[in-house]
DNA sequence: TAATATCTTGCAACATTGTTGCAAATTATA
DNA sequence: TATAATTTGCAACAATGTTGCAAGATATTA
């Protein structure tokens, strides 16, 4: 796991570091997506807060990482399977929030349905957020 | 104008105040969904910060707005135009996000396709958020 | 219309979240 | 192991969001 993790940082030309490696861990080994603020609190060791913002921003930019759009002022990240690279997101799975147990899941196998775009708009990069009861809550 | 802006505020029953209408008005005339920050800026009148996200907040709830997320830590809102009500909300369009000019549209014509969620998963809500380049900035 | 009740606003004070520069510490390289 | 390059934490600051409350504005009633 510990070698795993390093590898993934020396393939993107990152030094292995102590924050980086526990961070890609914790999303390694979370349920579903994270933010900023449940690394901050979630994590057992304790790392200064810019370094978590600088670290995940330098995901986001290797593509380890990508993002998830909220609606309350947040953003949430979540680990990249479909080996994107450096600026070059090729993630393109819907995500689902839960209302009950707010845990916002990857639905990797979930992929974002073409839309028309009306004349003269050109696609870039496609989002969409569902929002309800995951799984795990409905049956019980 | 003026009035139908206050028949608007009457119909929910919303006392018609200064901001409530200027902040109403602004969304009327405005192009693309407004940021709380936008609404900050580019007001002719000062509003405290705190009467405007008291404003938008209350126009979500009534179903005057409604929120678009973003990936930025920060909330666009826009109006609402299928008579959307008190804490239910059916719209059912895309929004784009314009890379260049920067403005968010709704798409009110294109509606959000039907996904397929795993087993299990019950969907109460849906937002797709497109980007990439807008009509005006297509063509110069 | 005037009196009163209700609701809205702005202010203050505070909390939380995000940004930047820089020196010290850590990691990679030679 | 020595050096170069990168990363970290801290400090100081900026921006954004929240709450209680008194004063002001709006709606309701008489
Ligand atoms: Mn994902
Ligand atoms: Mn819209
Ligand atoms: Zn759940
Ligand atoms: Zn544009």
């Amino acid at each position: 796991m510990k070698s795993e993790i390093a590898e993934i940082l020396k393939k993107n030309q990152l030094s292995v570091t102590g924050s980086r490696t526990a961070i890609l861990e914790m999303f390694k080994k979370s349920n579903g997506a994270l933010a900023h603020a449940d690394i901050e609190k979630k994590s057992t060791e304790q790392f200064d807060r810019v370094t978590i913002y600088r670290t995940l921003q330098t995901f986001v930019e290797k593509g380890i990482i990508h993002t998830i759009p909220t609606t309350d002022n947040s953003v949430l990240y979540a680990l990249c399977i479909n080996n994107c690279t450096q600026n070059h997101h090729h993630d393109n799975h819907a995500h689902f929030i839960c209302d009950v147990c707010d845990i916002t899941f990857c639905l990797n196998h979930v992929t974002i349905p073409e839309v028309n775009l009306p004349e003269g708009f050109k696609k870039k990069r496609a989002d969409i957020v569902l929002s309800g009861v995951c799984k795990n809550c409905s049956n019980k």
